[in-house]
DNA sequence: CCTCCTTGTGGAATCGATTACACCGATGTG
DNA sequence: CACATCGGTGTAATCGATTCCACAAGGAGG
């Protein structure tokens, strides 16, 4: 493969000319301009982009560590983060932490080992130590989705309290009284404030939720089913089930069906998360969907912001209810609410 | 961020002893390696993976680049290489072409500067002129998935040609006659296979296929949609309608429902590329499922084979028909072969 | 006792870029 | 006419690692 010192040579110029030339600095002349421009068709020459950023220490790229990918949330946060940042000029690495702490810690490590610009984490945990060291460092660093207390770290997230209530309403409209959730990890932020979010809107209505109604999830597809079965099998099972993810909510429809019983005539069924599959599901899925473009892009935007000497801001932006059929009455009556992304 | 220079200045001995005791290399005294591996617990020294990789000319880094993240089928595959890739040692730094020549030339031009060992590829189209100058510049690479005639790459793909015989026979045996295809693009290996494969099958039943119920697609949503609605409005509309991929599968469940028409008793509805999700739809997908998760691991082990010296070889696995109900008779004569993942 | 290995170590070259600094000739100015 | 200025260029240092080579110390063998 060419490398500078070939392209000098075909040039008849040295380095530092065609690295200037490379670079479009003010003082090259013309005529050496078009020399080396003209040898470096002919060789076809890239520059090494491992020499170049050994030497300015920075590398143009920006790591995304995400839970899941096969959860399509984090699919098309991905997406959206890696189409922004290459619109400002900068790659995306993308590490699968699979919810586990473990895997997310290694894709971390080897992150910062290739000496990326700046870090874009969805934790899977509370934070472990290597993250936090991290953070303490001073490595750019922005949270998308679930983020840490006590950090001092922009976030960019949703806020789905809101749209809680108004599911909350809805449920409460159609007549259901018994409502339980399916919760994420409680190390996770997610996890934690869909729950406290559900509560809250509970009250409003007098409803309490038991802790037979609060089921513990890991946000995958196996532990909504195993959630869901157990309120199944409670003597008076609720009627409504928010799964706190869509994954969970996949599992949940599955034990459901398992049974025998029918959505949302023997069980209710909501989510969050949105996801385009809701459409097409038997019933189709009331959800709460979150703006996932904007939050990606926003996180690209302040990380960015942070790299280049900028102060980043957090950023929340409202999730928004989508009624489908999955809770009862098929939403006729009001054919305003009944948006399909 | 401490360099090797300080390791070697905390541990008292030289850079060259530093590096040593790093690579494990065998002449080191048992007196040094403590002192050394002291200095680095001391200043959380990391090894400088660029410096590294400019030095060794590898990155220990594979290219992947696919033509869809939002495609759960890839998304899997992604998934699986990145897994088996982790377990031998490298990193995947993943690109999402969007089925964009564009898009996938950007990305590999970029991870080529990045200089990546080798380089996983899945075609969007016929093969561009940098696509196919970096297979004779001898980049290692291995086509997943789809594939590109005439040139000497390894290509590791799942074969549906059986699977879409089983599907034609189930078909027939449902009493379909009249059945049509949404087609990829002609330029993809897998857009044009799967068009040959249904037309030789349906060949075997004495059926033909004629171009009226041959529908251009492009592997996205929005075109399975619109090839539909064309199908629609024939004055005589087919049977049965096969997309040859998931997500052209979703447009045309779409499309159908928009006409208020029911799958499987007005229009039947088959796919290539099985996921999760079509046993939750309504009604539940035939679907013609590809060992992704093999296909993934294979080219990775193909790739690595070609990095270190070894001769890889082409693989291919066979798919599997999975039946459900979207083609009618809810299948419960034969309970065998009511397969779920 | 002198050579010859072996083992452990450090100095320095190297990978491919960027960039500070020195230099040269031409132009402008007092 | 001497001198400062400036555009254009090249030499060389540098980034952080790896690795070749030279060399010293110590042990084995003649």
């Amino acid at each position: 493969m060419a490398s500078i010192k070939d392209v000098a040579a075909a040039a008849g110029v040295s380095v530092a000319t065609v690295s200037r030339v490379l670079n479009d600095h003010p003082s090259v002349s013309a005529e050496s301009r078009t020399r080396v421009m003209a040898a470096v068709a002919e060789l076809g020459y890239r520059p090494n982009a491992v020499a170049r950023s050994l030497r300015t220490d920075q590398t143009r790229t920006l790591g995304l560590v995400i839970s899941d990918v096969l959860n399509p949330y984090f699919t098309e946060l991905a997406r959206s983060v890696e189409e922004e940042a290459r619109a400002l000029g900068y790659s995306v690495i993308i590490g699968n932490a699979d919810e586990r702490p473990e895997l997310q810690d290694h894709h971390i490590r080897t992150l910062l080992d290739r000496r990326i610009d700046g870090l874009l984490l969805s934790p899977t945990d509370g934070g472990t130590p290597l993250m936090l060291d991290a953070a303490r460092a001073g490595t750019p660093m922005v949270f998308v989705d679930r983020w840490i207390r006590g950090v001092d770290v922009p976030v960019v997230r949703a806020d789905g309290q809101e749209a809680v209530r108004e599911l909350v309403a809805h449920l409460h409209r159609l007549g259901h009284r018994r409502l339980a959730i399916i919760a994420g990890p409680a190390a996770t932020t997610t996890g934690s404030e869909r729950v406290a979010a559900f509560r809250a809107a509970l009250a409003e209505y007098g409803l309490a939720l038991p802790d037979a109604y609060t089921g513990q999830g890991d946000f995958q597809a196996d532990s909504g089913r195993r959630v869901t079965e157990g309120f199944l099998d409670l003597p008076e099972p609720p009627e409504v089930i928010f799964a706190a993810d869509n994954l969970m909510a996949l599992g949940a429809l599955d034990a459901i069906r398992a049974r025998g019983l029918r959505v949302p005539d023997d069980v209710a069924l909501a989510a969050f998360d949105d996801i385009p599959w809701f459409v097409h599901t038997d019933p189709p899925i009331t959800a709460i969907a979150q703006p996932t473009g904007e939050l990606g892009r926003a996180a690209v935007r302040a990380l960015i912001d942070r790299i280049e000497g900028r102060a980043p801001a957090s950023v929340t932006l409202p999730a928004r209810l989508v009624v489908r059929r999955s809770c009862g009455e098929p939403s006729l009556p009001s054919p305003t609410r009944r948006s399909e992304p």
